[in-house]
DNA sequence: CCTAGATAGTTAGCGTTGCTAACCGATATT
DNA sequence: AATATCGGTTAGCAACGCTAACTATCTAGG
């Protein structure tokens, strides 16, 4: 099927969706596995964007951040108990509901937080640096984009 | 943040480039998460990727396809294994050197290919669909980009 | 020739991630 | 008070990727 063509674009922009999203994926795909090697300071990836989601919203349920963060809850319950155990997270029982565990970023957890930011994003941004900075604009714009996908619900 | 005004050269964005990047590898992951567990007509993420590259470059040994996929060779053993019991990928001893493995897209994996090509974009091409068409021109943009970071060696 | 070394893949085993199903305890409901 | 529901957890599964170690094959060197 030729999939090339795309310039014009009265109707069908459906051809270019699919071979963007083609496109795309396999690139999210490839990226998302190197970046997942390089966790930053003893902190994966799932761990590091849960904590920049809980220091970025504040107290959270755990509930409320699987949902935030796309994952079942049973994954954050994960999530969170090893955070907490290497003392980045706290948690904190709601004296109003005994079920919900609420969780807020841990002193140690900022520090870190800051650190990581850093360290985690440090492979990307060494290879931001070979681009040009009108890439980084459009690749900054993505960002934006990617996340709103990724967290449509369905 | 005290911006180190060094080199001359367009580091201007320093600060810019680390917040796109630790935003762009957030969106990523949870992009990838979505992905990951809308794998088409029985195959994954990592074997449908496989796929489109050897249907893209043509015959490959395994050692190529690893390096183009970014996986280590145990990995690509293990993806072109599922692949070729799926029957969706041929695999050809090379008469000159019998240690390589040469790889082809089989008949049926060609098949699946065009189809799945879309049901894996599916998820993406209807998010896709719901964002204008500048929107997905940026998206297009950053695949390219995305995928020239994925793909560098280092 | 025939042994030493380099290559291409494979096997073995580890750790991580995410999910679903099933299960508690705590809160609402009636 | 009995039941249903909700928030979270536990248990167990499958996919991924990796490193280390091994096999088979090719290539040099003596």
């Amino acid at each position: 099927m030729p999939i090339a063509q795309e310039a014009a674009e009265p109707s069908p922009g459906a051809a270019a969706e699919a071979s963007v999203a083609s496109r795309l994926g396999m690139s999210v795909m490839r990226l998302e596995r190197k970046l997942r090697q390089r966790s930053a300071g003893g902190v994966t990836a799932s761990q590091y964007a849960a904590l920049v989601t809980i220091s970025k919203k504040g107290e959270l349920t755990l509930g409320e951040l699987a949902a935030a963060e796309g994952v079942a809850p049973p994954s954050m319950t994960r999530i969170a108990a090893n955070l907490e155990q290497a003392g980045l997270l706290e948690r904190r029982p709601d004296p109003l509901d005994r079920r919900v565990a609420r969780v807020a970023v841990s002193e140690r957890g900022a520090e870190l937080l800051a650190e990581a930011r850093t360290l985690r994003a440090l492979y990307l941004s060494e290879r931001l640096g070979e681009l040009g900075a009108e890439e980084v604009e459009v690749l900054g714009q993505a960002a934006e984009l990617l996340n709103r996908l990724a967290c449509d619900p369905r």
